[in-house]
DNA sequence: GCCTTAGTTGCGACTAGTCGCAATAGAGGA
DNA sequence: TCCTCTATTGCGACTAGTCGCAACTAAGGC
């Protein structure tokens, strides 16, 4: 949920383009997330990776995701510890987009808003704030449980 | 950084009117978070809390914390993670506001802006979200450090 | 195709936070 | 004031994430 878009084609290219060596391991992580549907977490990331690959090691997964993140290419989540301490990673694609996770059903989701980008532009204008990532991120009930709820008494 | 203003005076009274115990652990955790003045986390909570008062568990720091959360009377903060992984908390006084952290010095800005409840009131209505808790969290660069680099070449 | 070398990896030990369980101690009633 | 009962605590073991260091290997030069 962050500013740039992107410029390069692959993550792959990006790091190439940065003078950062494509290991083996790189290469299978950088795969992995590129074709990714849904948040990862870290530990999934590394199922993955073993086993499509064998050797590679939990640091070198949390050690690339930093990367990533640095680069702005990744955006890390917490979704509200919905599901504990671990983060969720996600594509930095077109628009930034706030998550919405909902305490009851667990049901993530994304929203996006003139408002929200016209937030950031006040931060950056305002308070002469460069900015480089953003995270916004909503608990609470979704419509389905609010609506559940409503009907349950 | 939500949405409801607490309505009781004091964190214990709040611990009282929900029926749940007052002990000695508490009573010393509670005064210390209602007379921080800076964002605390859950190391430096438990210190103050053991030169205070002697037995105090690290899990009963968090516990403490868990519950206040839920109460929705604390907020938590990751400040982008710019001292490692550990989080922040402070009391929900009174608007919710925005954490900016910038990378480069270390400083937290807090931001509030009517955009800002624009957008939770609009996240409400369009999405029909029930909002519980808000955390929104930029990193970049503050505005000083912008002018200082901008100076240097 | 081989050498070199600096970027990268795996390993193991560490910090932050969570959880189940048995022991303890608030708080209300007698 | 004492008793009871259940919420709460401490403990120890666990998950998530980080870091220093020695071993390894990608990538550029010959």
């Amino acid at each position: 949920m962050s500013t740039a878009t992107p410029t390069s084609r692959s993550l792959a290219d990006a790091f190439t383009a940065k003078g950062l060596r494509l290991t083996a391991q790189r290469r299978v992580l950088l795969e992995i997330i590129e074709s990714a549907t849904s948040h990862l977490d870290a530990a999934g990331l590394l199922q993955l990776a073993r086993d499509r690959d064998a050797r590679i090691n939990r640091a070198t997964v949390y050690r690339t995701l930093e990367i990533l993140k640095k680069l702005g290419l990744i955006d890390e989540l917490d979704l509200m510890h919905l599901n504990g301490e671990k983060h969720y990673y996600e594509i930095r694609t077109g628009r930034d987009h706030i998550h919405l996770a909902c305490f009851e059903c667990g049901r993530i989701e994304e929203y996006e808003s003139p408002v929200f980008d016209q937030l950031k532009q006040e931060i950056a204008q305002k308070q002469g704030f460069s900015i480089g990532v953003v995270r916004m991120e909503v608990g609470g009930r979704c419509s389905i449980c609010v609506r559940a709820n409503s009907r349950e008494q």
